[in-house]
This record gives structure tokens, sequence and C-alpha cells, in this order.
DNA sequence: ATTGACTCTGACATTAATGTCACGGTCTAT
DNA sequence: ATAGACCGTGACATTAATGTCAGAGTCAAT
């Protein structure tokens, strides 16, 4: 195994941390390249190219990926994220206006969820002490099956 | 327009909000028919029927069929809220004890999405946060007036 | 130069949720 | 009894995100 000064690529990727080819990203994200690809046509994200058409990722992109699939995650839609990155990414005000009430609702939504996660959390939590006292004051008796 | 005796169904209704038909149900929620028949087919929801086949949903319905929209836009599948209601609704505590378990599994899953979901809502806020800074850093320049 | 691992594009398949249409049955007011 | 507004099932279409496969080009190590 000889190795010599001859892996360039790796060197300059330990020197930099600069450019990661789409296999690389899909490792380091999870993401599919078959959806890294598919987040491109969508305006999500924009790789530069090698000489040869190789998509070339700054290490950005990993952040980046995980951020997408995350709002995906969360039922937000391609486009619906298209808007936060273009927000995040230029100073567009304008932008930013029209994609805040996307952000609130989403915020509005989730907060709804937890209250109701919240609440069947309880209502759980009770029945499973219903059941416990039930079993431990049937104790001794038998099959006596009531209902209210 | 002669308004007699006849409708039996509405006196049901005001009388004990009974039951609804899936038209009802539907504009109730905003949830398309052809969704609640969906829904349905996913065992999330299982109205009664009528002698003739018709669905009969008691007023419940309308809140499971919200919570079930809820869920969905928040990216979670139909299989995923058919565990939640299976919890929540069937309060028949006939068969507690095998089912034990299960809620207690179904707990600490719960937790786990509203963990999931804590750290989520604190991400779309930071960026909110963002956002906003943004913008009343602009602000500085320029009498604009905006705000709700 | 050849091999193997990687990439490119493009096409077709699939899954989940929903829309839509067609055809037929039900209910109720006239 | 008939019209009109419902409802039932079933089939096909569509959208978004992803999987998969095929044919061809690139790159790095031998």
């Amino acid at each position: 195994m000889s190795r010599s000064i001859i892996n360039l690529r790796s060197a300059i990727h330990l020197k930099e941390g600069w450019t990661l080819k789409i296999g690389e990203l899909s490792k380091a994200t999870g993401a599919s390249i078959r959806s890294i690809r598919y987040y491109e046509k969508q305006g999500l994200i924009t790789p530069a190219r090698t000489e040869s058409g190789y998509r070339e990722y700054h290490k950005f992109a990993v952040e980046q990926v995980n951020t997408i699939r995350l709002y995906l995650k969360l039922g937000l839609s391609t486009e619906q994220i298209a808007g936060f990155l273009q927000c995040v990414l230029m100073n567009k005000e304008a932008f930013c206006n029209e994609v805040l009430p996307v952000y609130r609702q989403k915020l509005k939504e989730i907060d709804e969820q937890i209250q109701t996660l919240v609440r069947i959390r309880s209502n759980l939590e009770d029945r499973i002490q219903s059941i416990l006292s039930e079993q431990t004051d049937n104790e001794s008796m038998e099959g006596t099956n009531d209902e209210h």
C-alpha cells in the first residue's frame, strides 16, 4: 500500500474541508443521492460543477441538507423550504416577509400538536394508573367484570 | 316552505347532537369526503352504518378528524396516527391487561415525539427571530411603519 | 490501458394522500 | 312518483418525494 503524494483530493480535503462530491454529501447527511439531486432540481441547493460536470458541494451543504430533511419531515414542501432558504441566504426583506407567516403558521401547528400530545400523555398515564389500582384492588378476588 | 313536524332528523340532531353524515362531517372539518373515507380505510376512524349503509358519525368525529388532519400536516403518516387514536379512543377497558405494555410503550414514544417537537419548535423560533432582527436592523433608516 | 468506484442524465416505478368521475342506491319535499 | 340532493363503491389520475435501473462518462490506482 504505497501511499505517495498522489492523493491530492484527500489532502485538499484535510487542509480546508473544501468540497464534497455528491456521494460524500449523501453519506454525511443520510439523504440519498437521488434526493439530493431532487433538492437541487427544486432549487433548494445549488452546487458548483467541476470541469467534467461533477457536482461540487461546500461543507455547509451538509447543514443545509440536514435542515431540508428536517423540514420535510415536518411536513413542509420543498417549495416552502425554498422560500426559507432564499430568506436566510439573501437579505431580501421581500422574501422574508412572504415567508414569515409560513413559519409562524407552522409554529402554531407545532404548539397545537405538543399540547395534544401532552393531553394524550396524561390521558394514557391516568389510564395506566387506573388499571394498576384496579389490579391491586381486585388482587384477591376474581373476574368481577364491571363497566361504567 | 311549510315546515311541519316532519324533519325528524333535524329534531333528533337538536335534541342530542347525535349523528353526522359524511357530508356534514366534511363541512364541519374541512376534510374532503374522499379523505374521510380514506381515513376510515386506514383504520383511523370507524363510523357506524345505518340500515341503508350510510356512514353515521358521532359528534366526537369532528374533533377526531381535525386531529388527524393536524397530524398529517405535521408530516405524520396515517399509520402512525392510527396508533395514537387507538390509545385515546378505545376506551373499552375489557382488554386492559393485555394492552398495558402497549400503553407504556406508546407513552415512551409520545415523550420522544414531544421532545423532538420542542426541538424543532425552538429551531423555527430561532429562525423567525433572526428574520425579525435582520428586519429591525435595516429599519433604522427608512421611516417604514409596518406592523400588524 | 484497464479496472473499479464513482458520477452524470434520463426514464420508469412506487408510496401516500387526495382529486375526480361514473354508476347506482337512499331520502325527502313536493 | 319524481326530482334533487345526498351517499355508496370502485376505478383512474395526480402530486410530492423517493427508489431504481440503464447507458455513458470520469477518476484514481495499478
